[in-house]
DNA sequence: AACTATTTATAAGA
DNA sequence: TTCTTATAAATAGTT
């Protein structure tokens, strides 16, 4: 990245390229310290080097789930048999057997492990793959339409209770009507009759119609 | 690194942290990617967020790393003997600890908790799972490719060898009529010219067309 | 999600 | 390997 750019492929000159690895190598690891401690995240970086050396950064305290497992294995042979250690011994063996086979499936479910595969594998792989990702865009289209079909509910529940103040409404604005009429020859409610109106307007129901349940229904189409 | 510099602390803003955490997570991983192609390296970049969501970037497949890692640890593993019964209670209190965080990112893997899940995370474990998918079409197509190019290198060299036998017989056959015409007054071979073309038709060179190698390529497109 | 002023990383050369 | 430096790339703060 700089006095001239750089196509990213493979550098050929091997002194360039051990040249850019240590590098780079410093530089990625620099970036992982920083977003481990800006972000309070737990980063760790793992580096083979063409030469198969190993160059790792760890932002935890613990060091990695697997580097843990080895400390474990190299202790477990170096136990002097006491028994308090070995209690810990054995459930020490027991958490590694299940490290080893939730290894085993983690590497295999990341679908990582594509080497040593048959076309016969990669079918099934594929096939399993897709099913999951039906399964998961049925469970999410379902969470859409119950958001949606609640949103309706509600929606329907409040148009009703429109209906029902509307219908309110025009009957107390029909008792004062009938008021206004007895008390002409009698007594000046103009006042009152204001303040009835003004009470009327503030309530005008504001109808749901048509079209707004149309768009909450077209938002269900936008996955 | 830019509209001003920042320290490297923890942010206390958690809004911010989270969008220099998106930023630098991407930065992060564009570079492991850079320093792996352009070093012929093997990278692998595993983040947890302090929300305890986990991101990984692997160059290779997670087991090469592994099984790389495992034996540079054990290369290097130093025979300090420590019998405490207590250092063993840490180091499987600490185990279990980790073993439950990876089974909390095992479990949201497999896609078995979809449950709890909102739609962004639903929507990134798609994302997932299309990249796995296509990894492992690619992987599909490269080996169908490495099939046929196999397979038509070793049809070129047939069909090389076709000729250089087609050649050859057409100057038997040439020398045999030479032959046939110096006898014509002398012997009488008439037995052994039959032979001759017996032989002749026997190897009639298979050519292998045009048509029968486009085929083969088109065999490739149907992945 | 963009933009952009700066900072940072780094390719090439020594 | 390490330093230098011109330039490419990343990104902090802003919109």
């Amino acid at each position: 990245m700089a006095r001239g750019k750089i196509a990213i492929r493979r550098i050929e000159n091997p002194a360039s390229r051990q040249v850019t690895f240590s590098k780079r190598k410093s530089g990625l690891i620099k970036k992982a310290k920083e977003l481990a401690i800006l972000c309070d995240a737990e980063v760790l970086v793992t580096i083979f080097s063409s030469t198969g050396r190993l160059y790792e950064y760890s932002s935890s305290s613990m060091k990695s789930i697997f580097d843990r497992y080895n400390e474990e294995k190299e202790h477990h042979q170096l136990l002097t048999p006491s028994s308090e250690a070995r209690l810990w011994q054995t459930e020490a063996e027991r958490l590694r057997q299940q490290m080893d086979h939730l290894q085993e499936n983690y590497r295999r479910l990341k679908g990582e492990e594509l080497s040593g595969m048959r076309i016969s594998d990669l079918d099934a792989l594929e096939n399993q793959l897709e099913m999951r990702l039906k399964n998961i865009r049925t469970k999410k289209e379902k969470m859409l339409t119950d958001e949606i079909e609640e949103l309706n509910q509600k929606r329907a529940l409040i148009h009703h209770e429109n209906i029902e103040l509307s219908k309110k409404i025009t009957l107390v604005q029909h008792e004062n009507r009938q008021l206004l009429k007895k008390g002409y020859g009698a007594i000046d409610i103009r006042k009152e009759e204001g303040s009835f109106s003004g009470q009327a307007n503030s309530c005008v129901p504001v109808h749901v119609n048509r079209s707004e349940e149309d768009e909450i229904r077209l938002g269900l189409q936008l996955q």
